[in-house]
DNA sequence: ACTGTAGGCCAACAGGCGTTGACATTCCAG
DNA sequence: CTGGAATGTCAACGCCTGTTGGCCTACAGT
């Protein structure tokens, strides 16, 4: 008896986070995350279930936006901008969405789940009282630019982009966040 | 003997083409592809040698872009934008290399050499003089916006963007990719 | 000191995968 | 009519996967 019970969960969660974000949900395998943590896989099974409720817990997750009411109205752009950005480079979840969101269908709705529970309604609070269906393509719009940025900086690493520093990442989007979210129709 | 040599093989590719596009290079297995061909998993392997080999073959792809000088300079981001997702909606190359990109590092090359080989001198075409540096740039922002917009409404299916029609979609993005390639530096 | 139990390991399972080589069938050339 | 390519099938291989059940082993409570 080594660790407690606790203690070796979030080991195994912490690497299964790692390979989850790094090789997607089918390359990341239960007994490559065991010999991450220095364990038999048998134990993983034993304290998460199944890959899939693994999985799950692996992507639990909160944008933690903050409230936009609280920066000027024509900040709010730069302002989303920065906060995604930092986001992402804080933990490797927003990563694990994305590179498993692609081919894993519960990925994928827990993507659809977030925009919905937690982007739309930081888009309704810019938008003031315009219609509901306006801020939901508002706020879907403002993801295309979120996530394309994220996938050719995080993911594929398209030089150019990977290689620009966060602030200039951030001035260039920021711009097309503040029309998608606040512009004209 | 049934068809001709070349005829399987193009049947063979054509179902190869639709189960990468739909499932991504780890699920998409050879045996459900020569399912789908209703031929044996050996013959898969006759003529392409290997799973590495038939996915080289199914994603060999030509963005088609046209000749940007033709267009006027105020014109550039709505036409790309219209050609873009007319030419992810004409087949599913795109969608195979975004969906395989994400997980297979192949097919990630890939994507940032039709970048450097196809979007880029497009991007240098508008800019006229411009530093390469500033060039590169701007091309990559381009994708940014192409790639998030093309995630969201063919991979994700984010509801709102998933939804709208393809002129409101390239009502809204245009101007962004006008900016990324014409705009303020 | 003894025992129950929690933490961990081992070996094996059933199934799916890419891949291979030997065999069958069909067609065309001589 | 016959032989040899061309086209296609079959069965099996070795490997890796998620998953399972039984077996250790070290500590905590009495």
């Amino acid at each position: 008896m080594r660790r407690s019970s606790e203690e070796t969960k979030s080991e195994i969660l912490a690497r299964a986070r790692e390979r989850f974000a790094a090789d997607g949900y089918e390359r990341a395998t239960i007994r490559a995350v065991a010999a991450d943590a220095g364990i038999d896989p048998a134990l993983v099974m034993r304290y998460f279930g199944s890959k899939e409720r693994l999985f799950a817990a692996a992507c639990a997750f909160d944008l933690q936006l903050p409230d936009v009411r609280a920066v000027p109205r024509d900040g709010v752009g730069a302002a989303l901008a920065r906060h995604f950005l930092e986001r992402w480079e804080a933990d490797e979840t927003l990563t694990i969405l994305l590179r498993t969101g692609v081919t894993n269908p519960a990925a994928a709705e827990r993507m659809r789940e977030v925009y919905a529970s937690q982007l739309m309604p930081a888009a309704a609070a810019v938008a003031g009282d315009t219609a509901q269906a306006q801020v939901r393509v508002r706020a879907g719009l403002a993801a295309t630019q979120v996530l394309g940025m994220a996938l050719c900086r995080y993911v594929l690493k398209f030089p150019p982009i990977s290689a620009m520093s966060r602030d200039e990442a951030i001035r260039w989007i920021a711009p097309t966040l503040q029309r998608y979210l606040a512009g004209a129709a």
